[in-house]
DNA sequence: GTCTATACTGAGATAGAC
DNA sequence: GTCTATCTCAGTATAGAC
């Protein structure tokens, strides 16, 4: 009856650790550990490494999937739900100064490893994507919403990249104003 | 006599699997391999893996300021030096399908390693920011010179992030050509 | 469902012969 | 300067007791 199954606990840890540290350097027995559970225990729940982190990335998409469910249905305008994506990079600011985005870590690295997971963990992206492009199209953009929607996510992929090596906070605020005036120049007149 | 020094091979070859690979999935025995030497005569001349690493990071600051400095030389108009920069995104577009941007990739796995090495990496994306705001400069942006440096290489930064998770070629000419629209709306006018 | 114990592999590092 | 041999440790995976 334990709702927070040993399961979810071992998922949720990896989710974290492999955040945190990369998939690869992070052993079975960190996370174990990290759950409080015996190293058997863990592979009593899945098999191999592998079926862990495929775990994980059915779990970041099925939050990401939520979170940009939730933000659509609240109604918003566009623009507002836009800027709700683009303020992640300031709400996630000491994350991402310590181990980048969750996102575009875990691709660079499983696309690295020639892993089997890299196009799963992908459609991370392409729920962004898809998501930007129909509040593009909502904007009046059809024309150009695929080309915003993947300009917008590489922008702030950048800003990510680069906060991580400069570690610097100012840089991530500079920029995010930028993508705001961008968004803003878009946007059709409101007033 | 041998110019190509085992040393320099080692490096070379490390420098490549570093950026394939990764730096930790990488291990002495699959550089050593690679360069057709046992492992014991690496350590000869690497006492340690993260001294590899330090003479690899060195390598590539001395050829990346190397490269910059040319294209300087070069005595080209700020606004085509820029472009150089702009098009690496096109001439490495394979590789950085296959395995992200050498520097960004790089910087991210070492800052989740924690590793003491990040400082010295992450002063690759120094050079080319220290080099592209003095083509900024130029260009009669000296108000704006740092931040549009910054901006310049995250956006690159983006598009190499993305393009290796979603392995589109398309996705990286668009994003150069709007690159490429933003610079000119910067540059005075030159006709 | 959870644990201990262990097999097996591959890692980095070391010693010393040639 | 290069090699073989070996040490030590950490990793994944497995077997089986409770």
């Amino acid at each position: 009856m334990n709702e927070t199954s040993t399961r979810d606990q071992i998922v949720t840890i990896a989710d974290m650790l492999f955040y945190q540290r990369g998939f690869e350097p992070t052993s079975l027995a960190d996370i174990a550990g990290a759950v409080g559970i015996a190293r058997g225990n863990l592979t009593y729940h899945f098999k191999a490494k592998d079926e862990l982190l495929a775990a994980v990335i059915d779990r970041r998409l099925a939050n990401t999937a939520a979170m940009l469910a939730a933000w659509e249905e609240a109604g918003e305008h566009p623009t507002a739900r836009i800027l709700s994506f683009i303020h992640i990079l300031i709400m996630n600011r000491a994350k991402i100064m310590q181990h980048g985005c969750p996102v575009g870590t875990l691709c660079n690295e499983l696309a690295k490893l020639d892993h089997a997971a890299q196009a799963n963990a992908a459609r991370l992206f392409t729920l962004f994507a898809d998501w930007l492009e129909r509040q593009f199209i909502q904007l009046g953009q059809g024309g150009r919403a695929r080309e915003w929607a993947l300009h917008l996510l590489a922008r702030s992929q950048g800003v990510a990249t680069l906060a991580t090596a400069l570690r610097d906070e100012g840089f991530i605020r500079q920029e995010v104003a930028l993508m705001a005036e961008w968004l803003a120049g878009l946007t059709p007149a409101a007033h």
